[in-house]
DNA sequence: AAAAAAG
């Protein structure tokens, strides 16, 4: 493996990253610093989670070297707000042996302490686009000796929504430039509309053709919603053991607003991050999040792209993704760094399109994850969701022992990685799961989508043999006989904060 | 069509 000292990264930067335990370069790295750091313009595209940030971040710090002058002269674009945090923070710590400054600049926020920063000099500016526009115009933001520019998340700053903006910023930054542009995915046309900011850029895709677009390490599980209750699956997942931290995605920001209400009313400590939240109250989620003080994070889109925790074990698509680069934006926070990840993904009646859609784009089906996952029982044996539980998860009040249970997990969850197993609790349950049919009923509308083709009863036979990068699989994992459930349930859930009784019921 | 991004 190539080390960033064998790159010509300077002695400084080597020495930050040492400290925060990163030595060797991931490939798109290894491929596109060497480039960077003299100045080739580059369209780097590479898997979600394989270190995009310091493809482009060394490069820009090295390349700014150690000239004291005040001033912007480097400028990298994203497209949230949470993103512009965590961007900033990476350099930040890049520069953490050098003079160099860095600012956040970003909307929801205070002026004063950007303006402040700005006007003490700071020399790389990493933000959003309209409050970097609004500070261009106010004259408080001059762009013009910005020779590095970048724009993160490349194809979703050039989509519609975003690329007036971007093309006022590429007016105002300095025409003499070094121009490099970062995603997971990269559409053609986007590639080509790239082009028209860059001079003679190159297209480095760190990735293998034949590989598909998915890391290989993120194990995919798809099942049908069609009148399932999807908070109380999503409340069992959370109950599950070896469960690190798990993100929640849903469509729209009443969607995450309402499940957030509803797990915190079970007891559970969500956070959210949507748009209608406060700047602060968005932070202050991330933040527990991060930490490991919530038990989950419930998001729309906003934290669908470049979002880095470590140890977030499941994505939950609450709702499917309308295309296939957000969903693979969303599973992409987990299984980052080489780690595995498990993405669960409930497909409502209505949206059996759109999964066909994303398994088309992202050439599914071989053997992930339709074929490996055809019935719904595995759905306990994959998510290793606590089976003997009697009535509504997660009604404890905070105090109670379920959440001492919860808090005490991540442990577990690592020595059970350690051996390689995760041993007796998942015995117990199983035992329990087959003694007690009920909670395969509370599934049994949950068949996965493959299966609306052709029954939704349960097959026996699942292939596990692809084996993916589980987490959970247990030594001597065996089947369950898929019975087919004994009943199906026509309950309609009525949503609401505070849930209903009835949701109780029949469990 | 939703979400995001200035206030």
């Amino acid at each position: 493996m190539t080390t960033f000292a064998d790159m010509g990264v300077d002695a400084d930067i080597v020495e930050a990253l040492a400290s925060k335990g990163i030595v060797d370069a991931f490939p798109i790295q290894e491929q596109t610093i060497p480039l960077g750091l003299p100045g080739q313009d580059i369209i780097g595209q590479a898997k979600t989670g394989t270190g995009k940030t310091f493809g482009f971040g060394i490069p820009v710090v090295q390349r700014l070297g150690l000239d004291p002058a005040p001033g912007v002269k480097a400028l990298i674009v994203v497209p949230t707000r949470e993103l512009a945090v965590q961007v900033y923070e990476d350099m930040d710590m890049l520069t953490s042996n050098r003079s160099t400054s860095v600012v956040a600049i970003y909307g929801g926020k205070a002026y004063e302490g950007q303006i402040d920063q700005l006007k003490a000099g700071a020399q790389i500016v990493v933000g959003t686009p309209g409050r970097l526009i609004d500070l261009n115009n106010q004259r408080l933001l001059d762009l013009s000796h910005a020779t590095e520019v970048v724009l993160d998340e490349a194809d979703k700053m050039l989509d519609l929504g975003f690329l007036p903006d971007i093309e006022k910023i590429f007016q105002k930054v300095s025409q003499v430039r070094h121009t490099m542009l970062y995603s997971a995915t990269m559409p053609g046309p986007i590639v080509a509309l790239a082009r028209r900011f860059m001079s003679n850029p190159i297209h480095i895709r760190a990735t293998d053709p034949d590989e598909g677009l998915t890391q290989a390490n993120i194990k995919h599980l798809v099942y049908r919603a069609h009148s399932l209750d999807k908070d109380e699956v999503i409340a069992r997942i959370l109950q599950a053991e070896g469960r690190g931290k798990t993100v929640v995605f849903t469509r729209t920001k009443r969607a995450a607003q309402k499940l957030v209400d509803e797990l915190n009313d079970r007891g559970f400590n969500a956070g959210a991050v949507h748009g209608d939240m406060s700047q602060e109250a968005r932070e202050r989620s991330m933040a527990g999040f991060k930490a490991g003080k919530k038990d989950v994070l419930i998001a729309t889109d906003v934290a669908a792209r470049g979002i880095d925790v470590d140890d977030v074990t499941h994505v939950i698509n609450h709702t499917i993704p309308d295309d296939e680069k957000t969903y693979l934006h969303r599973v992409g926070r987990t299984g980052r760094a080489g780690k595995t990840g498990i993405a669960v993904t409930f497909v409502d009646w209505d949206d059996l399109h759109k999964w066909a859609l994303i398994n088309r784009a992202l050439d599914f089906g071989q053997p992930e994850p339709m074929e490996t996952y055809s019935s719904s029982p595995h759905l306990f044996e994959d998510l290793d969701i606590p089976a003997g539980t009697k009535g509504r998860i997660g009604k404890a009040p905070k105090t109670d022992t379920v959440r001492t249970q919860r808090t005490a997990r991540p442990e577990r969850a690592a020595d059970a990685a350690a051996e390689g197993t995760d041993e007796g609790g998942t015995r117990r349950r199983r035992r329990r799961r087959s003694a007690d049919t009920p909670v395969g009923s509370t599934f049994a509308e949950g068949a996965p989508a493959d299966a609306a083709a052709s029954d939704a009863t349960a097959s026996a036979d699942a292939d596990r043999g692809t084996d993916g990068a589980g987490t959970h699989d247990g030594a001597g994992k065996e089947h369950h006989d898929g019975k087919p459930a004994p009943a199906r349930r026509r309950r309609r859930r009525r949503g609401g904060p505070g849930g209903t009784p009835a949701a109780a019921a029949g469990v």
